[in-house]
DNA sequence: ACGGCTTCGTGTCATTCATACACTGACGCT
DNA sequence: AGCGTCAGTGTATGAATGACACGAAGCCGT
């Protein structure tokens, strides 16, 4: 490929959570753990080598996707790393690759230094959203219950939530449109399933 | 030097931004304006770029920084861009240099188009941040009025406020300290001085 | 068919927080 | 001495928030 060109001076790395139980993120396993990370290409926009990262290293596509903040890079590694962090619901996400796991981001002390100050920052930067942009909808489907997003919301803001008051709050924000189906789930009484509100249909006709 | 290598691959963008009567932001004047800008050098990091984007400029240094976003380049310009943006008390910025000068950020149509994102992104994180994180105080010197102070929260907020309860606000946060001194001002009573509390230094890296 | 288990879904009251609002105080100037 | 100017203070009202307990609907096992 390229001759003596010093290290690819440009790469993107992403954060790929996801719920299970509990908030977890995408690694790739080996003795040192790693994030998905790409070099980017010519002509390549910074986005696009984020999903590239995590299409190449999981085959992953179409997840959310934001910038998180641009680091200077290691020593030894890439000059600069733009870190992204991207949110997907885990039934979307079908991982049959040797090498690529989940883990715990609290406990994710085999990372390499970097790629754990972007995995923490990007804890940090979900629990600060929350309040006030819909990322708690990036984890569920299209329809979901309440109890599903009150879920969301505790784990990702890592505190109980009283039922009643969650849901007057999420009326009140008026981001959720009723549908008419229910979800029978177990041996107990179905939800009812919301879908978030298109933002701004505007004027028709 | 080197023979066909492309142009510089990183550079970082600063819109630095004071309060006179309003808020301006630091240009650099030609047929089409600029931001401050510097192509990164080997071994230097991106902050330390952006403080160099700006004493080369302007002959500025020591101000409050911070990343804001880091854009692809446009076609004809750097590969990407990492914008910050600065923040600094007026009366500390002696600008005697030609070519450079104050702009006030709602009408900065003749910036580059990138630059003007970065401006009117700049503003919109202000605002943002505004609220949670003492950004404001960095506009004014070491201890300031509460008169002063309210101004700032105005001006970036874009909205007038009532003068009790912003005091009320401001005692309640405490972050603030009073000070015994005064300021005379002019022919009228003189207002008290505070500071802003010294916040524990609480973990760094 | 009945009782038991599990999750879904709902309202009220108390407290806190945000908003609106008007006058006196200190100083300098004339 | 009076005026202009900005500094500084408290209260009353409505809004938002937090705490809190029970019936409803479905399934299962007996």
């Amino acid at each position: 490929m390229n001759d003596t060109k010093p290290l690819p001076p440009i790469s993107a790395a992403v954060a790929l959570f996801t719920i299970r139980e509990q908030l977890e993120f995408l690694r790739l396993e080996g003795e040192r753990s790693r994030l998905p990370t790409a070099s980017i290409d010519e002509g390549e926009t910074l986005e696009a080598c984020a999903r590239r990262a995590l299409r190449e290293a999981a085959g992953i596509e179409d997840v959310f996707l934001e910038q998180l903040y641009t680091f200077d890079g290691d020593r030894d590694g890439p000059r600069v790393v733009v870190a992204y962090y991207a949110l997907a619901p885990c039934d979307r996400l079908q991982i049959r690759r040797p090498g690529v796991g989940w883990a715990d981001p609290a406990h994710a002390s085999d990372l390499a230094r970097e790629d754990r100050v972007i995995v923490q920052r990007a804890c940090e930067r979900l629990a600060g959203k929350l309040e006030y942009a819909p990322i708690a909808y990036q984890f569920l489907a299209d329809r979901f219950t309440l109890g599903e997003l009150q879920t969301v919301y505790e784990i990702i803001g890592r505190q109980e939530l009283d039922k009643r008051n969650f849901r007057r709050r999420m009326r009140a924000s008026s981001c959720l449109v009723e549908t008419r189906d229910l979800r029978r789930n177990g041996s107990h009484r179905p939800a009812r399933l919301y879908r978030l509100r298109d933002t701004q249909p505007a004027f028709a006709g």
